[in-house]
Formats: C-alpha cells, sequence, structure tokens
DNA sequence: ATGATAACGATAATAGCTATCATTCTTGAC
DNA sequence: GTCAAGAATGATAGCTATTATCGTTATCAT
C-alpha cells in the first residue's frame, strides 16, 4: 500500500474503533452518510490493502468475508446460526495441536481458519422463554 | 429427499467411490460423459438433498462447496495454498477442546469447519529442487 | 388411465467480488 | 510553480458460484 488515502482512512477508523465484523458493504452504507462516501469497489480495494499492511484481519464465511480490528491477539469464532452473532476465543491447546498435525503430515502451516457453529447463549434463552409460552 | 433418482443416484455413485472432494462443476463434467448427463441446476439440487439426507457431506472453501463421501469419520482438512490438495486428519484432543469453550460461553456447538492452510510435502519437495537449481 | 407431486433442465437472476478505464490526486524532478 | 509518472478513485461491466423460475417429464397412489 503505497497510499493511505482518507477514503482508506475512514475505512480503517471505522473497523478499528469497534468490534464488529464487518462486511464491504456495511462499510460503504455507514461510509455514505459521513463527511467521505466511499464507492464499493474503492473499499473492497481499501481493505485487501488494508489487511495486506496488516492494519486489518478478515474472516472467510460461507458467503461473504468480514472484517475486524487486527489490533488484538489471534482468536477464532463461534457463529451463531440464528443470529449471525459472532464471538471470540482462543484457546492454546488447539493451536498447538494445529501446529502438530501439519507437522506430522510435513505440511507448512501458514494459517487457519476454525470456526464453530451453532446457537449463542442470547439465542439459546429466547428460545426457552418462547417455549414456556 | 423423496426420490433418489437415477441422476441423484449417479451423482452419489461418483463421490461415494471416490476420495475426492468435487465441486459442481466437475460432477457435471464427470457425468457429462456418462450414459446419464446431469444438469448443472440438478446437480446443486441433489448436492443439496443428499447432503441432508446425510448420503454426502461438504466443505465450504472460500470460493466454492465441495463435497465427499460421509461414510468416513469425521475429519478436518488441511488445503495446500500452492496446487490446492486437500488432505484430512482427525484430532480428538482439538475436537475436546472446542466442546469445552462451547460450554464455557453457554453455546450449544451444532457443528464446526477447520481448515488449516499451507503448502504441502509435494510442493515443498519441488520448491526445494527448483532451489537447488 | 389420471391426477398429484417430485424432480428435471434450460436459463434468468442474484450476490459477492474483480477488472476496466477514464478521471483525479500525490509526489518528486525540474 | 509546473509537469510528468504513478497510485488511487468511482462508475460500471464482467465473472463465478449458486439459487429461482417455469414449463416439461417421471413416478406413484388411487
Amino acid at each position: 500500500m503505497q497510499k493511505l488515502t482518507i477514503q482508506r482512512q475512514a475505512i480503517l477508523d471505522l473497523i478499528s474503533h469497534s468490534n464488529q465484523h464487518w462486511d464491504a458493504d456495511e462499510l460503504v452504507r455507514a461510509l455514505s452518510e459521513s463527511e467521505t462516501p466511499v464507492g464499493i469497489a474503492t473499499v473492497y480495494r481499501g481493505l485487501a490493502a488494508l489487511e495486506l499492511a496488516g492494519l486489518i484481519q478478515s474472516i472467510q464465511l460461507s458467503d461473504k468475508k468480514r472484517y475486524e480490528r487486527a489490533n488484538k491477539a489471534h482468536h477464532d469464532h463461534l457463529i451463531c446460526n440464528e443470529c449471525g452473532a459472532i464471538e471470540e476465543f482462543s484457546d492454546s491447546k488447539i493451536e498447538a495441536r494445529q501446529h502438530q498435525v501439519a507437522d506430522e503430515k510435513s505440511f507448512q502451516m501458514t494459517g487457519h481458519q476454525l470456526l464453530i457453529f451453532g446457537i449463542c447463549k442470547a439465542c439459546t434463552s429466547l428460545e426457552n422463554k418462547r417455549n414456556q409460552l
């Protein structure tokens, strides 16, 4: 990334100052109401550039990529099938075992992605309440 | 799935009698040269139906879904960034920890997907050979 | 046979993303 | 300051994987 333009700055600010996992479209809409509206193509290019520079990071969901702050420790994600909420966790044992598995297979591991799917606490509570009626 | 038609049977046979991870397009092309060519829409519908019935299973890669036999033990995948090869592994410690993590967060886990990215043994060897020249 | 329903296949439509290209912005050499 | 080169922007066309539509065909129960 040669230039950190105002558009990229705006994208970076939004992502950095939140704990959300943003997709491209959400960023366009959020920025459209700001002082610096940014086109969809620019958002995609900006996200790729910012990620390459290590300023943000992404997770690949089944249908789209979502971006979050990079200034936090490595973690994986729990995805709620009901409400789409994304929780984070990290587990050193899982991390360690992954490296061992790769080593055993002479596989040069460069990264991984672990998604746990299910129903989050909030949605479970809701469901319980509904069943009590 | 009400009916296991000849088209679905053909899809199921191809997947069941191989260790490949097929995408929809590969199946259409493979079947186009068989006695029972199958349209792309039918392949997608068939895959969804067969998966729902538990006869095949899928992994969601960044750009597409790939399907494999269901009649093997649970496992996760190592994906080679160079050649696209997909290796399988399973690790009971990782599985166990995942459930513990979910429990700690009162998250009702229904599934997970763990992908390890990197360079496979074959590609590493190739690269080494190239560097020796 | 016939009527209901499931599935098929061709193709239109959709979603997320990338490529194109003319225009604008920066930066450095003069 | 001016000018050329390179980078980024934004509108939009294009691409890929997948889903929806819809008229036709196959299958099953009566």
